[in-house]
DNA sequence: TAAAAGCCTTGACAAAAATCAATGCGTCTC
DNA sequence: GAGACGCATTGATTTTTGTCAAGGCTTTTA
């Protein structure tokens, strides 16, 4: 249990065998079915979640509601509303399963007391964070810069299982386009080679 | 000396006067002319940066040379290539002056004897991240769902000071927006109240 | 297994944004 | 004080993207 939470705890700051232990106290499992609702808008994301197995999509709803993904989250990867997790404010985003899942979760009074405890945590989190910074940043900088095809073709690059197990119509929603055009983008790569 | 940045340190974490001395050991002050280089793409980001007075921008160029704005910072803002400076390989910004700037500078030695050192140091360095986190992931979900208007009136609402300063064909190129589009979007925000 | 639902693609058209060009205005510089 | 430069605006036009609608294919479900 917790393999993956582990592991990739472990990648970013080794931790000993009675470590591990004492973190796990900490940390709930949790099973999710398809389309269930992991967070909803104005709820307070009471936890930070590790996927164990399966995916999950976060998105904003506009006033006409259409759904605008932010993010997604695969094996390993870590999701939440941070800015809620961390101030214990309403959700902007709404959280829910792609494919069934199973979640390791954090709750934000265990967060602060392994903050408080475990200096491994804090520099762990501390990585997390910066991790998470850099790969937004580097997103942001494509969304600016780059023509859709480059966007795409770096996207596939970086993601490949991500475009292979989401449906195309959100992919195109996570780059802010419509389906369609996402379409014509592809249909226009593969033509031109 | 360094008012700015023990200011905003202290903000995130309260330093003792002893603390706050042998912090300052790390640090290095900097002048920099309007127009003048902090870092060009290819370099390594040698420092981060925080600003104690002036203005400074981020920016990637693209193969037709166009920049594409990525960050400002302002008084009080930290700036840098992060992917680089914390990898140590080579930048894709560049960042130069907007106005005539007095920085603080810390290079990666510093900063990572300091995450060793100075436990406080780790605490403010990953609030620091988080909170940049936090704030770019409401930019990114802003991109992808507000109109034009909106998020030109949120950005405003958000960093007043920023678009006052600013050359508005840099607020654009921030926004993605060629700079009659944003001269377009002001005056239909303007016309229609 | 038949019907329904979800997904992707394509075409025709409408809307939005970029581009190109011209103008005016202020500021800096010599 | 004149010219050059940078900046914002506006108009005309082109390009890009979104929207609407239809069709086909696959998967899910009853």
């Amino acid at each position: 249990m917790y393999e993956v939470f582990f592991q990739k705890f472990n990648e970013k700051v080794q931790l000993t065998a009675e470590e591990q232990d004492f973190v796990k106290q900490y940390l709930t499992p949790k099973k999710l079915r398809k389309k269930q609702y992991l967070l909803q808008e104005g709820d307070i994301c009471k936890h930070l979640c590790l996927v164990e197995k399966g995916a999950l999509k976060a998105y904003v709803l506009n006033e006409t509601g259409e759904e605008h993904i932010t993010a997604f989250a695969l094996e390993g990867w870590t999701i939440g509303d941070l800015s809620s997790f961390i101030k214990q404010e309403p959700a902007t985003l709404n959280i829910d399963a792609l494919e069934d899942c199973e979640l390791v979760l954090l709750s934000k009074p265990a967060h602060d007391e392994l903050l408080q405890k475990i200096p491994k945590y804090e520099t762990y989190f501390r990585i997390l964070m910066t991790d998470a910074y850099m790969a937004l940043q580097k997103r942001t900088a494509y969304m600016i810069s780059l023509p859709l095809e480059e966007r795409y073709k770096a996207l596939t690059d970086m993601y490949p299982t991500l475009v292979q197990r989401v449906p195309q119509h959100m992919i195109a929603s996570y780059m802010g386009l419509s389906p369609e055009t996402l379409s014509r983008v592809r249909s226009r790569i593969t033509n031109r080679k």
